[in-house]
DNA sequence: TGGCTGTTTTTGTGATCACAAGTCCTTATG
DNA sequence: CATAAGGACTTGTGATCACAAAAACAGCCA
């Protein structure tokens, strides 16, 4: 029997499809700020019609990945400092609290793994590498809260991280500095240690560090 | 000239009528949870076709008012005993945030707003409108929240009650109790007083009060 | 009577088309 | 040269249809 490219085909529908991509380039900073986009230009991108492509962009839109105009016109969101400003008290408030559940999950391996995660992190700072700093940077800290085994909470997180993509990216291209964040390894160390408020203090600093570029 | 039913037709989208008519009984409570539900029913109950009511159903599916299964079936969520505990967690982070941000804004004009609201809540338990009871229950914290000038956290917030709505309805249908809310009564207490740590524990408590039903 | 198999119906998915509103560019005019 | 008006093009919206897969149902056999 003649498979198809994959054996054991899973079978993903079309707009599942274009949905991924396009969340994985917004949340790791491949689009800038503002960034117009059409529904037939990624149904055109991704060599579907326009209704998947409509289905993304509708669903990304309900996570505020993207936004859209009174006429119904698509792009990135511009954020304005003051949504900046919520959106990293949101990400203290939610990241604080999935570190602390899961402390006491967090054993050799995990931090290990932080650990090489936090080794790529430098890489791509020592590169100059935007999108692979933010996409590294992210992993780090999904790695950790995947163990506090609170899905709900986590797509909480990852929700709001996707609205702060492309602004991401546009903070970090201004920013030029060579040395890794300070602070994971502070989480590093309280992990270890099982310090609680450590762990506490030193997540909500590494979040809200990014708000000082805003003075810039 | 022949006006429409409304002067000014403000000319909303099907999908997007749809959208907040579903989302309104989501929120309130007038489904069950896991009521299943197809694209061509609600295209035909709102009397447009496929297209929008699928948009509809994408966009509530991805703020998790609605859960699809692997072969693509829509249904109200049947939230799990944990996953209930997540979304209050999650409510008692952001509203206590939002509590407190509301605090130093919070006019005498508020205060009296709140203490109606909460004699509309006493009277739909009155009645035992579980609807009523959520819709108004939801209209009181709401009101102080828009006090925060925090639109993205608002929007946490009620991304979250739409979650938890058909199962509040299920937890409140089977709780018969005939007085209101106490922890209102704090809130508005701590509100006149100034007193921001006794309006997060009453923020705190009031939110998660409704857990305890689960142990029935 | 109970379980299994075949068919029929239901249901989500994706493509295509018509349409209206918005946007952009050209051009004429002051 | 600046500005406004006109048309050409782009773009989102909504309806309809074909199709495949899943679910529901009926009938058959042990």
């Amino acid at each position: 029997m003649l498979l198809t490219t994959r054996a054991l085909d899973t079978k993903i529908p079309a707009h599942d499809r274009v949905y991924r991509r396009l969340r994985t380039r917004i949340m790791h900073g491949d689009l800038p700020p503002g960034q117009a986009l059409t529904i037939r230009g990624i149904g055109n991108e991704y060599e579907v019609s326009m209704t998947p492509a409509r289905e993304a962009v509708r669903r990304l839109a309900a996570e505020g990945a993207l936004t859209m105009s009174a006429s119904g016109r698509i792009s990135t969101p511009e954020l304005s400092n003051e949504r900046i400003e919520e959106l990293a008290a949101l990400r203290a408030l939610i990241e604080v609290e999935l570190a602390s559940r899961a402390l006491p999950r967090a054993h050799l391996a995990l931090i290990e793994r932080l650990q090489v995660t936090n080794g790529a992190i430098a890489e791509a700072v020592a590169h100059r590498d935007a999108v692979s700093y933010i996409r590294t940077n992210l992993e780090f800290h999904r790695t950790l809260y995947l163990r506090a085994q609170a899905p709900a909470m986590l797509a909480m997180a990852e929700t709001v991280w996707l609205q702060m993509g492309p602004t991401m990216r546009a903070l970090y291209g201004r920013l030029r500095r060579t040395e890794p964040p300070q602070f994971h390894r502070l989480i590093i160390a309280a992990l270890r240690a099982g310090d609680e408020p450590g762990l506490r203090l030193a997540v909500r600093s590494d979040v809200t560090q990014g708000l000082r570029m805003l003075a810039s």
